[in-house]
DNA sequence: GCTAGAATGGACAGTCCGTCTCGTCTAGTA
DNA sequence: TACTAGACGAGACGGACTGTCCATTCTAGC
């Protein structure tokens, strides 16, 4: 019947948290956010489990039902909280530069990347539930869609580009096709794919240089 | 002990099949089938079981087990039979017009079919199993690329498109922000925004009408 | 000390998975 | 007419995971 704090998990049992009266231990929130986006790169969707979760960030599984609902909850703050902030558009003063170096990020970042995994395993998750899909929307791709303006908006503010033109448009015939390779066709996205994205783009919008 | 038949499913007891030493049953195998898209439907893919599939088309478990290894194997035999067939682009003998009217096709039937609905949850798994989406590529995304080619081959031998285009960034870039609308930001895919792919696209290529 | 709140450890029923055994039915063969 | 191989039906089974429940233990403020 004794309570043995050994091997119970990674987590070092001396500075384990074993809880206050004043609100929720940071420790157990980090490991299991940490434990989460591991499993996932190690083992795959499939081998993110509640269970897994608790049993590798050394927490109690009641711990981790408290505080979120599905092992996507978990998923979504993980990937919140990791690199959301990784993907901000840089801002070198030429649509074309911008342009080219973002649509390479984004390429970087949906093949390459840990984050990337995480996220293409949430799209996948807001196919089955649409609850699900719609605090995914509010939480990040809002915000993202919101990123992905600003180069656009900064060529318009420079007069690179008509004041009228139809961002949301605009911005998904941009990104558009990157993201169908990645998540459906799982052809190449290498830089050869996306300057051409961005020359295509360029030659589709009205020039305003020399007017 | 007794083995009573009624209340067993909704397959008509009379016409059921008891096996046979020369092949499968075909009335399981379509029952099997119809059940896992219903299913689908109705539920959404957490309410698709092998235990419901086989509940539903009135089989005995070990009857799915034997033919398919996974669900997602059953949605996949039931979206090839169904409708892949559904999708292929008109030939109106002018790009303009066979561009317009099969990306209108296509958003109806990634959006509003049910046929539809199995393939956003096909490519969902996708996203979580490798050797699944393998097998997807090879059993219906390689076919359907072949499709989604015919109306720009059948431009560039009319001469309206030049002959050493890119067939496959093309498409890419015609077809990609509207799988990208379906499958990530839920944003609208109505005959505006198809028409404005397509008008966008023929403004991009290379004109040949006047030499 | 006493107490509230957070975390632990473990038990629990429920569901689905995937496998297994058994009996039943059918069609071809002897 | 038996006999037999193969497909099917019914259902039991162990295992994994879910989501909930409880008793207990630790911590900080009163």
């Amino acid at each position: 019947m004794e309570h043995t704090r050994a091997d119970t998990g990674p987590a070092d049992p001396a500075r384990r948290h074993h809880g206050n009266r004043h609100g929720r231990s940071e420790l157990a929130r980090q490991a299991v956010l940490e434990a989460a986006d591991n499993l996932l790169v190690e083992r795959g969707f499939a081998g993110v489990t509640m269970e897994a979760i608790a049993a590798r960030a050394g927490v109690a599984k009641q711990t981790v039902y408290r505080w979120w609902q599905t092992k996507t909850d978990v998923l979504l703050d993980a990937f919140l909280q990791d690199s959301a902030e990784d993907l901000v558009p840089p801002d070198h003063g030429d649509l074309a530069t911008d342009l080219r170096a973002y649509l390479g990020q984004l390429a970087r970042f949906l093949r390459e990347s840990d984050a990337g995994a995480v996220f293409r395993a949430l799209v996948a998750q807001a196919q089955h539930d649409a609850v699900f899909a719609a605090r995914f929307q509010a939480c990040y791709l809002d915000d993202q869609r919101r990123r992905d303006h600003l180069p656009l908006q900064r060529a318009q503010r420079r007069g690179e580009l008509p004041a009228d033109l139809d961002l949301a448009t605009a911005t998904d015939q941009l990104v558009g096709p990157l993201y169908y390779r990645v998540l459906v066709t799982n052809g190449p996205v290498d830089p050869d794919f996306t300057d051409r994205l961005v020359d295509t783009f360029l030659r589709t919008v009205p020039r305003q240089d020399g007017g």
